[in-house]
DNA sequence: GTCTATATCGAGATAGAC
DNA sequence: GTCTATCTCGATATAGAC
């Protein structure tokens, strides 16, 4: 069990290598699910040998977890962002402008955390049931507020973020679907950015009551 | 390759056994995805033995397959309901209702399609490009023809088919996540069904121009 | 039609030379 | 640190008795 993850200095060669696993893990991962990937194409991709890969992990999971680790902290980031003094429609559409930019620009690490969350995100439920949780649970309540105080409509703040997570999360998740209905050729993204702004400030503008 | 599949009259027990293993298959299916699913998990929900499953079915895939047959159609007929000489923001609501109860009432379905999809959709890709665009097609004509006459607010047809799939198969997909960040015990279809309909009545109000 | 036993194969992981 | 060769195991699929 003396690995390299082990020892003390890290060289830099031993990061690029570990990185160029990790990057060419996220690529088989996010492509074919956990099941369906083998160490052997993470290896052709990353250019190393069987062993090599495993040389530096200590198995085809740990590479999987590592992957994951850091993904969730990634993932609400955005979310941390919202400010509860800043102007209540704009903050929240700040927010799925921003996630659906995370979408375009890391498909693969939602295809990762998509294929983690359908399998019933066995590896990641803590995190889930905790953080995710509790963030949520922050932010629902100034929402709530804003909702009291008359600055939006009277929306459940919940279904609120699942409908912002579910819109934006999808044109990466079931990009093939996505791209296959529309005449190919057409950026989905750079059309979806406006649709979906209107459509929650549509949602969200405060009702005469 | 004399199977049974194959011979002229399918007695009502063969019948019967092919439905058992396609009900264990989908249980399976959808909760491991098709890499992570073995015959014996089948095999075991079915209350049958392995090579008996093989004996109904040439292979794991065939399963698979006889699966994804008929659930692209199942899935699109709510779709087909849609009726152009209906009232428009009542047909398109209904249709919002009616595949949030199909998330509802057949959430395997919804993770089966889920996971072939994020996959690529490897086997049905023919069928998306073909049946389901086709039909997307015509009915986001209906749409549009709504919008130039103003009886809807002017928005992307396309886009709005992508955020009623995306938000309603939200909660069969990621419905793991869904309950961990509600308090336990609370049905999200529940509150689901009156905010996505307040959602998408809220987007296609005819704006006063 | 259904079983037990087994052939076969793919893939994770290890041994040991270099 | 990296390779070739190999062990081992789980899973698909088949053979053949009943």
């Amino acid at each position: 069990m003396a690995r390299s993850q082990t020892t003390r200095k890290p060289t830099r060669i031993q990061r690029e290598k570990t990185n160029s696993i990790l990057e060419a893990a996220l690529d088989v991962f996010s492509d074919n699910g956990f099941r369906g990937s083998t160490i052997d194409m993470i290896a052709v991709r990353a250019g190393l040998s069987k062993p090599n890969i495993l040389y530096y992990f200590d198995s085809k999971e740990a590479i999987h977890k590592a992957l994951l680790a850091g993904l969730l902290e990634t993932w609400l980031a955005p979310l941390e962002e919202m400010d509860e003094d800043g102007d209540p429609i704009e903050e929240i559409c700040k927010y799925v402008a921003l996630k659906l930019k995370m979408s375009q620009n890391f498909p693969r690490e939602s295809k990762l955390f998509a294929n983690e969350v359908l399998q019933g995100a066995p590896h990641i439920l803590p995190e889930i049931k905790g953080g995710l949780k509790d963030l949520v649970s922050t932010k629902a309540s100034a929402i709530a507020r804003w909702a009291e105080e008359g600055k939006i409509a009277n929306i459940d703040p919940y279904h609120l973020f699942f409908s912002i997570w579910a819109t934006t999360q999808h044109y990466a998740d079931f990009d093939i679907q996505v791209r296959s209905v529309l005449d190919d050729g057409k950026d989905p993204f750079e059309t979806a950015g406006p649709f979906l702004d209107n459509m929650f400030r549509a949602m969200l503008e405060p009702k005469a009551s």
